[in-house]
DNA sequence: CTGTTAGCGCCTTCAC
DNA sequence: GTGAAGGCGCTAACAG
């Protein structure tokens, strides 16, 4: 386990050929006679060879590291698109190494900078403050990837769900059921993610001929915290309502909470559906109905774009779509 | 923020000194005239130069970089952890870079070496499955320190609350409410935390005088699954209990629905307590009473105690103590 | 196909 | 104090 002080000198040496074929055999870019390649092949078993990977890098090679930036920040569903990349990257000659961005502009340049210090081979980024120019720069320098966050610039490949749609799934579902009065807790207002979803939900009231009451609608930031706050607020309101729409599970449970000191019950006075189904949320009391992000799929399928890009192959973005998971805490109300 | 192609040499030229003389000043370790300091200072100032980490760690010098090994894998602890990680480290000349053991040994092997090959300055490990005999090896190469594990090494910088304590504390606590036939749901025999709660626990009972009861202890792995099981696995062979101890707050999430489903109220009925004080569990319904493991200060520590190993400073082990946080999910029962 | 020759950018003796 | 060399381990032209 210890450092491995052998080099290709070592190997060439005891192989009885010159560094530059060890070099090639490494990296099998060059044909080298099929004896010479053995006898190399063995004396790095023989001598226990590991490759310097700070020299290659320097040497201009690749470093064979792929950088992540992600924002873990109390989110578990960037902890999920982050076990998807561990897992796509895994079986590669690659590996990822991870930096925080703490959902700050001002962090997140420094760490890009880090891993761009490092020499990284490409970049994936999960979510981010970074605007498409500025990802723009990145990526004529990286292979750069965007999951989590849909970006405009066909020359960036990202991977992200449609919130709008999914959001407006879960709305109908609520609708479907028997809710007519129906709040909302908006996240973070400069987030897009969370835009999208209170666009969802006002598209599934407007089909569903349901008019949009400006008294059911709160604002949040993602928080649970935010999310009893917006309980306090609609009750101190005085509003009326039967479900309730959250822009993410986090918010759901402190909504959960939030009723459950007014001893409000759930789902019989009130339904609550979340948005995430982050880690947990199927352990609510009751489990909570929410939209499931393929967060797990999406970090897979970015880590292999990333190493196809690499490899100068062909990729294709897949198609991910969000799944609206029924638990327990809606009421199916029939007239 | 693209890479920069600026080279001491540049600046030497442009402030008319050796590339030796730069090469001093940016290292900071040996005397250099004030005059050609300051104009290799102005130099680096207007050409913008950004030092080469990889080029500086391949001459053997510092790449200023803290390796980081966590084991994400659904414990919001780790993150905690992990952040105060970040947190320390900020404000100094390094930076972290995370790797994932994914609680899995072969895992945790290969990441430690991506770490060295990396050619990071020094290792925190957070948790993790390597024994003190392969992290002593690591150690020798690389300053080392251990958070969230307790490591009977003393050269082996580690910070770890004391878990037998804490437990203890819990279970005490429990008692003091007047509780008396208290389950326990242990986590995953192999980990020395799981352990150690657990002989926390029987000792809080013994000093009160109350016999141990092999029905009221169920095995848990620390996933919210295995709460519900261990409810089900109770309630089962029919044991009483007026509360139960979690050896996390993962199973004590589980632990809540497996009640919630059977009909059986928290916490009129059943009291629950838990360990960690993971976010979300002052969120769960009821709150939940929890031991606070000092996840951020602990990482903090782990990050100076590390970078004061680097500039070869004193150090010395913080004492952290766990601390119990009551909240509603304890019934206080008076005879 | 393969050995030789140059570096990559920086640190570190070693003389001056 | 400071500049000139040499080298870290590897890759990438270059000639054979």
């Amino acid at each position: 386990m210890a450092r491995n002080k052998v080099t290709i000198k070592d190997i060439a040496d005891s192989a009885n050929v010159s560094k530059s074929t060890v070099s090639r055999v490494l990296n099998d870019n060059t044909p080298v006679n099929e004896q010479k390649r053995k006898a190399v092949l063995a004396a790095m078993e023989r001598l226990q060879y590991k490759p310097n990977l700070v020299a290659r890098s320097l040497a201009g090679g690749s470093s064979l590291t792929l950088g992540v930036v992600t924002q873990n920040i109390g989110s578990p569903f960037y902890d999920s698109v982050t076990q998807g990349v561990i897992h796509g990257m895994s079986g590669s000659d690659y590996s990822p190494i991870f930096v925080d961005g703490q959902w700050d502009r001002e962090t997140e340049i420094s760490v890009v900078q880090t891993l761009i210090d490092r020499n990284i081979d490409a970049l994936i980024m999960v979510g981010g403050t970074l605007d498409v120019h500025e990802i723009e720069e990145l990526r004529q320098d990286k292979p750069t990837v965007v999951i989590a966050r849909h970006i405009d610039n066909v020359a960036i490949p990202s991977i992200a769900i449609d919130n709008v749609q999914a959001a407006k799934k879960a709305v109908e579902y609520l609708i479907k059921s028997g809710h007519r009065r129906i709040a909302h807790v908006k996240g973070i207002p400069e987030h897009q993610d969370a835009v999208d979803r209170f666009k969802g939900y006002c598209e599934a009231l407007s089909d569903a001929g349901i008019e949009l009451e400006e008294e059911l609608i709160v604002n949040g930031d993602f928080s649970s915290q935010s999310g009893v706050l917006a309980i306090e607020s609609l009750l101190m309101r005085g509003a009326t309502f039967t479900a309730i729409f959250a822009s993410n599970d986090e918010m759901a449970l402190g909504i959960r909470l939030g009723l459950y000191r007014r001893g409000i019950r759930v789902p019989e006075d009130v339904s609550i559906v979340g948005f995430d189904d982050q880690p947990g949320s199927a352990y609510m009391t009751p489990p909570l109905t929410t939209v499931a992000q393929p967060a797990s799929d999406m970090g897979e399928a970015a880590a292999e774009i990333a190493l196809n890009m690499l490899s100068k192959k062909e990729y294709e973005l897949p198609k991910l779509d969000a799944e609206l998971i029924v638990r327990e805490s809606v009421k199916q109300i029939r007239p």
